[in-house]
DNA sequence: GACGGCGAGTAGACACTGTCTACTCCGCTT
DNA sequence: AAGCGGAGTAGACAGTGTCTACTCGCCGTC
């Protein structure tokens, strides 16, 4: 039933993720997500009362995908807090780079509704998973898990960025994030041999 | 002469200047800068090939004034390059904050044009400033400066984007930024008192 | 001094967008 | 069997970026 839920809202949603996947986030016209769905541009209007709550909804499939890429790789990560937590930015980052234009889509505020998406969605669970762990690593600095792990994510998605516009190479001269990562995780929870 | 140069093209970055200021992203339409300086919807053709040059050449003038603004902090600072490094980071999100509408079209690329505004023109001299002074600091985690301080960018990058979507309060509570930065540059530079 | 040319800006067309509204049409209930 | 309501269609509307034909005023040249 769930599986293969042909219902117009579905279809729309699914078209909309091919096309943000596929094309990026300039292809995501109202009128260019209802032909690939195979309807006329008046016809997402009984679902979606306007463009962004279109846009709205394929962002949050796109934070549902993140969300379990992160569980994921938390399961498939061991117990200490230190890997877990190196776990899940690896799994951030790679989400970001493995579907760019879904990540931009999620993350542009201005084309959502409310901005009520990514905030109580998906980042506040990540958020409140990463606080559980700094508390437990016990980062050097002393300052509160909360301020840290909010540092950290900030981190995080700044790399992302500096990635996706290809900013890295003016670090690292390359374009991996890797040894970036690996200094910010040492920065915000200490060194990698506790 | 340059002091009050009333050529069309001028005026029209100036209109986009304050478009993008008071109004936000979603205002920099080309027919409305346009009308803002008061020519017609196909005079700034002649100066602008297309939409995107014009907002190119906006976000140019943006990435002036942030420039301006470090070398100001810079030189407000001290001689330590802590207190220099802190003056940049505060000066940076400070920028952010006082001019959201243009921080978003300075490192919205898909805006922009050839994707080489934001890296070569205000990024490159930043990132090497910030790369020096890094390795004046000699930060605890001993990795290499340029690493070191492309992982500082990105916090600082994230940071801004944290408070402009109104994040900070998963982490603080509040909307003050202050104690996630002091974090971030505790991380990646060490504890304050050396 | 008249004339031609040319730079600068105007005005309109075109295809496209998001939104709104009138309409068709099919399936269901009564 | 009749009517009704949900679901999708089709067209209009204002607005957008781009392109093109045009006007107009100023300059240098004969």
């Amino acid at each position: 039933m769930n599986d293969q839920d042909t219902g117009l809202r579905a279809r729309l949603v699914a078209a909309g993720v091919e096309l943000v996947t596929g094309e990026g986030v300039h292809a995501l016209t109202l009128r260019e997500i209802a032909r690939q769905a195979g309807v006329s541009h008046g016809a997402p209007r009984r679902y979606f009362a306007t463009h962004v709550e279109l846009l709205s909804a394929i962002a949050r499939h796109g934070f549902d995908e993140l969300a379990a890429a992160l569980a994921d790789a938390d399961h498939a990560a061991g117990t200490g807090p230190r890997e877990r937590l190196a776990a899940l930015a690896h799994a951030y980052l790679d989400y970001a780079a493995a579907a760019p234009g879904m990540f931009e889509l999620m993350f542009r505020h201005d084309l959502l509704e409310g901005s009520g998406i990514g905030l109580r969605r998906t980042s506040l669970p990540l958020f409140e998973t990463l606080t559980l762990l700094v508390a437990q690593v016990r980062p050097p600095s002393g300052a509160e898990p909360a301020v840290v792990a909010g540092a950290l994510w900030a981190n995080l998605h700044g790399l992302a960025q500096l990635r996706a516009w290809g900013s890295l190479q003016l670090a690292t001269g390359g374009d991996d994030v890797e040894p970036l990562l690996r200094a910010a995780l040492a920065a915000h929870l200490g060194p990698e041999a506790r």
